[in-house]
RNA sequence: GGGCACAUAGCUUAGCUGGUAGAGCAGCCGACUCUUAAUCGGCAGGUCGACGGUUCGAUCCCGUCUGUGCCCA
């Protein structure tokens, strides 16, 4: 048994004395009729409530106490926020009081009275009854300063949601966020699908995937990476818009932008292409933005923000024009391009690919640079390998990427439908998985196969709704989005 | 993986040049029938993240480890 300090002693005490009462600390038979949203919305604008005999009950957990001896107040919480309920000894009688008077902040209550008004004009409820319903063994936070120690607040996410109504308000908005997004989805003729999360070959993405192994089969399984390689199976058979909203798992660094798992939606539509997706993504946001924020220019982290239509679209080689200290003609030169690179500080092999040369230079004086919405387009076609190649460029695939306040938010191209192409860029990453690159694809003859047989001319996209939920709800980090971040693990 | 910073009571924290810790809230006892960070009186609560080292003596200086944050790869 470990040892408790007198504080939780003495709660611990309480519950043991209730159970020698003939009281059980932890009842299920109390049904709240009504919330702390329902008084304020019934009574919030009644000015004189002596009039009103309405029976109102309510449940939650008591998160503040100001007691006189012979009447007291404490601030109730619920799902939908807080209420003051006033308790008076005369009310509900000598012995329920000093059964009251045993209850403690972070104890869960259920109470009944009527809606009051205090002399300072709180709206109210005056108990008639009120009922222990959860024993709390662990004392909360303080009520000023709250939780603020980072760690507790991911490793006990319960305990900041209780005491926290800013965290609470992320999360509350990141639901409706996912709602908005599935419902703009289905009003587009969309299909939501659930595809595999394992993979037997991690596919639709560059990134080195959770490896497990499932017994019975006796083989190994890869937690997908992207869902992208299934739902493109699905227009093959005729599901020509297809959506799913879901986590993806990636086996890389933690950091302000990245957990390992992670949630994406990705969309496809047939007879569309990636310029169609650019004006869809465009509205699609400015809804989602419309309907959380109710405009379209906002701040995040201390920058304005706007979403007014339209958004800037730049080819990779422009961004980096723009931002970049480099003149064309050097950028076009191979050489040239390297050893600029270099002088910016990037360390790169000198075999490095003009493609991959490109995009290197691009993430480091481009993308961080680009806070307003910007659609990059003319991405390389040695890092798009399942990108359509450009009509009138094949270097270039038809593709973009969304940047919002320096990072990427979506992904998005006009398919590759060509099987043989397909099938001649796998073996491309193939080969550069046998020179040591850990991200590069795998082969994926199923994927071939299902293309042989016809994928409809298709443009599909992928959305972080992590960083879509961080940019509306002006978080930090991403690990304020996520209910339960990944941490190490908890130290004794 | 590299750099910098942080870790003191349930929570929020102070702690000088090294002499084994102080507060607010929460808690306990008492007073108080309209408070809202209620108020007033009293009391209790600490292996100073862990392990080593230096020192007569370490929360403090040094090292290692663990966890967390920020920056970089």
């Amino acid at each position: 048994m470990e040892e408790l300090s007198e504080l939780l002693l003495q709660r611990r005490r309480k519950v043991d004395a209730l159970w020698e009462a003939g009281i059980n600390p932890y009842p299920n038979d109390f049904k709240p009729q009504h919330t702390s949203a329902d008084i304020v919305a019934a009574y919030g604008d009644v000015e004189q409530l002596d009039a009103v005999d309405a029976k109102i009950s309510v449940a939650g957990r008591i998160l503040a106490r100001r007691s006189f001896g012979k009447a007291a107040f404490i601030q109730l919480q619920d799902r939908k926020g807080r209420i003051q309920l006033y308790i008076k000894k005369d009310e509900i009688g000598e012995e329920a009081f000093a059964t009251f008077d045993t209850f403690d902040i972070g104890d869960i209550v259920g109470a009944e009275g009527f809606p009051f008004r205090t002399k300072t004009g709180e709206l109210s409820l005056h108990v008639r009854s009120i009922r222990l319903l959860v024993k709390s063994l662990l004392p909360l936070p303080e009520k000023f300063h709250g939780l603020t120690d980072v760690e507790t607040r991911y490793r006990q996410r319960y305990v900041d949601l209780i005491v926290n109504p800013e965290a609470r308000e992320i999360f509350v908005k990141r639901s409706r966020i996912v709602n908005l997004i599935r419902s703009f989805m289905a009003g587009r003729d969309f299909l939501e699908v659930e595809t595999p999360m394992m993979h037997q070959i991690p596919g639709g993405a560059t990134a080195r995937p959770f490896i497990t192994h499932h017994n019975t089969l006796d083989m190994e399984l890869y937690l997908r990476i992207a869902p992208e390689l299934y739902l493109k199976r699905l227009v093959v058979g005729g599901m020509d818009r297809v959506f799913e909203i879901n986590r993806n798992f990636r086996n890389e660094g933690i950091s302000v932008r990245h957990n390992p798992e992670f949630t994406m939606m990705e969309f496809y539509q047939a007879y569309a292409t990636y310029e169609d997706l650019m004006d869809f993504t465009e509205e699609l946001f400015c809804h989602v933005a419309q309907e959380i924020l109710g405009t379209l220019d906002f701040t995040n982290q201390g920058i304005d923000i706007s979403f007014q239509r339209p958004w800037k679209r730049l080819t990779v080689r422009d961004a980096i024009l723009e931002y970049g200290d480099i003149e064309a003609k050097q950028l076009d030169d191979h050489d040239l391009a390297l050893s600029y690179a270099r002088s910016i500080g990037l360390t790169l092999p000198d075999e490095i690919s003009s493609g991959k040369l490109l995009m290197e230079i691009f993430e480091e004086v481009a993308e961080h640079k680009m806070i307003q919405p910007t659609f990059i387009t003319a991405y390389p076609t040695e890092v798009s390998p399942l990108s359509r190649k450009n009509d009138h460029n094949p270097e270039i695939v038809d593709r973009f990427e969304l940047i919002i306040g320096g990072r990427e938010i979506a992904n998005a191209f006009s398919e590759l439908n060509d099987p043989v192409d397909q099938k001649e860029r796998f073996l491309a990453q193939v080969a550069e998985k046998d020179k040591g690159d850990e991200e590069a694809h795998y082969m994926d003859e199923d994927y071939v196969r299902a293309l042989e047989y016809g994928l409809p001319p298709t443009a599909g996209e992928g959305i972080g709704i992590d960083r879509l939920v961080m940019l509306l709800t002006d978080s930090p980090s991403i690990r304020d989005v996520i209910l339960f971040p990944q941490l190490r693990k908890e130290i004794k």
